[in-house]
DNA sequence: CATTTAGTTTAGAACTATTATAAATTAGTT
DNA sequence: AACTAATTTATAATAGTTCTAAACTAAATG
């Protein structure tokens, strides 16, 4: 759990101002002790439970993407219909659960490493990311 | 290369009836010798360069969809802002090119058996897929 | 402080990929 | 040939996202 004052400093050493609708959604994504994987309207609908101000889409999105470009979240794409975006911006992988939308981390106990033996060359490998859907017993299979 | 009355038996055999428009799809989807991976916009390029007659949009979204469901085409997704189809349906993963946005299949001797050592308690496995991003040295990380 | 400057927020418009609609057309059947 | 159900099509609608430009605010300057 961090404090206000932690995020004001996280921000201002990426030069991003400590803005209230910005230590707001730091506060939504970073005060808690599980990954959180979220779509912009998770976000969305989260910070106008959990907040009496609103904050307007458009700087969820700005905040969003500033962060993500800042390296404090990760995007993971499992839809083409919506972005997902993850706090837990170490490499790991997912399993993504069909029947409920939602995302959850591997461990690197569950997946083993993945073998690259021939990359294409003259290329730099800039991401390995292993996505295990998963579904109930009575779901089409791919 | 297969010729045309082998697209209408593939096409009557699934219940899907053997137009003019879906020939001319299967043409340009399956009378290649190497994988093809498109795009919808891909796609409908591809065709009104080829052809004197025009093929609606919709059709074009209707018959992929089809196709996707018939087990014809396999849907990969690489970015949220456009759904990637690919006509090799045998299980199989993709190095993704940043600089070109072309996908890349990769054979089995080129990334080992992914090892899925744990899933999830009550669900099944319908898909594994890695995805490596490769790009050209001088581009950022992740 | 007061003023200036640059960064940020915001509502709403614009954009893009995709899906839905409903009328016209076509394929297969009787 | 007449009928029926599937398909195509243009177009409208939708949804997620980005853009715009004006209002606002944080930080820098004197
Ligand atoms: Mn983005
Ligand atoms: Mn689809
Ligand atoms: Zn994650
Ligand atoms: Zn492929």
């Amino acid at each position: 759990m961090l404090k206000n004052s932690e995020f004001v400093s996280k921000l201002r050493n990426s030069g991003l101002r400590p803005t209230k609708q910005r230590l707001k959604i730091c506060e939504v994504l970073f005060n808690r002790d599980k990954t959180f994987h979220f779509t912009i309207n998770d976000l969305a609908k989260n910070i106008s439970k959990n907040f009496n101000e609103k904050i307007s889409l458009a700087t969820i999105y700005n905040t969003v993407h500033a962060f993500k470009d800042k390296g404090y979240l990760k995007e993971i794409t499992i839809s083409s219909d919506k972005s997902y975006f993850d706090t837990n911006i170490t490499k790991h992988h997912h399993f993504y659960d069909e029947d409920t939308n939602l995302l959850i981390d591997c461990n690197d106990n569950e997946i083993g490493k993945v073998n690259i033996k021939n990359n294409i060359t003259g290329k730099k490998i800039s991401s390995v990311e292993v996505l295990v859907r998963v579904a109930s017993d009575n779901q089409n299979q791919n």
